[in-house]
DNA sequence: CGGGATCCCGTGTGATACTG
DNA sequence: CAGTATCACACGGGATCCCG
């Protein structure tokens, strides 16, 4: 049962119980519906290099739409993740940028990035392994 | 360029532009999009503390359907982060457990339980300025 | 420029019934 | 026990038009 210490990807890390009846809140849900959504961490991402303008944002996240971004940054401003700041010019004028709470988040999804580089390659060989064993299956 | 590593919660993380038309793949999507769901994160996190067979999975992971628990654990199968064992016995019985992959990412679910936690009282005292300053938004 | 208002559709999820 | 099959539906998200 002893765990070794002189490598951290020894084995799989300590976690509470979650999601059950007597331990519903282990808090992991309440960040994936804050940054798991399609456009979330991709707007904290560029956030994260200085303050944008709105333009800018759309202009750098290809392919979201209006309405996805205005409904995102402000789902992130409400959160308390995300400031927005009005310049009362004309026509209007308005960036935003991260607060400090939003500005932590960035090492969770460089977090995120990083596991997700360092495992790719082996998560796309065992899909392929996974579909040529099971041909017709509707899970992809 | 160069980075105090006295104070990790200084600044925002270095990220690489992502989403952009030249950078399409930061990685963090692939993530998303496997544990971003409602339930494989309860899952994983279930399997965490040990193997454990599809009714013991449905009856810790409180709400989720026979079916979604079904659909979230070959989808973990077929990303090679769950490996699903059957035994043929009568009834067939079969258990769940993370491969060296999955538990890896038990690291990352922990650091989001952590970020929640930390950060969860100050997020409730954001979103409940917000409201009061905006009363009829369609937002929330 | 920075949105709001509407319409529309795919898909993720839930409920239920059936099976080896 | 460990699923599969089917229906039913809400909701996220895209497209489009309009406004100060």
């Amino acid at each position: 049962m002893s765990v070794r210490h002189t490598d951290v990807t020894a084995g799989p890390a300590e976690l509470e119980p979650c999601g059950q009846p007597g331990h519903p809140e282990c808090g992991i849900r309440d960040v994936l519906d804050r940054v798991g959504d399609k456009w979330s961490v991709l707007v904290i991402v560029e956030l994260a290099n200085g303050a944008r303008r709105f333009r800018q944002l759309q202009r750098a996240i290809e392919g979201i739409s209006q309405r996805m971004l205005t409904l995102t940054v402000r789902r992130l401003e409400r959160d308390g993740l995300v400031l927005r700041t009005v310049h009362p010019t004309v026509p209007a004028q308005v960036d935003y940028r991260l607060t400090e709470t939003g500005a932590s988040l960035t090492h969770l999804v460089k977090a995120l990035a990083d596991w997700s580089l360092e495992h790719r390659d082996t998560i796309a060989r065992a899909r392929q392994t996974y579909d040529a064993q099971h041909p017709d299956n509707g899970i992809r």
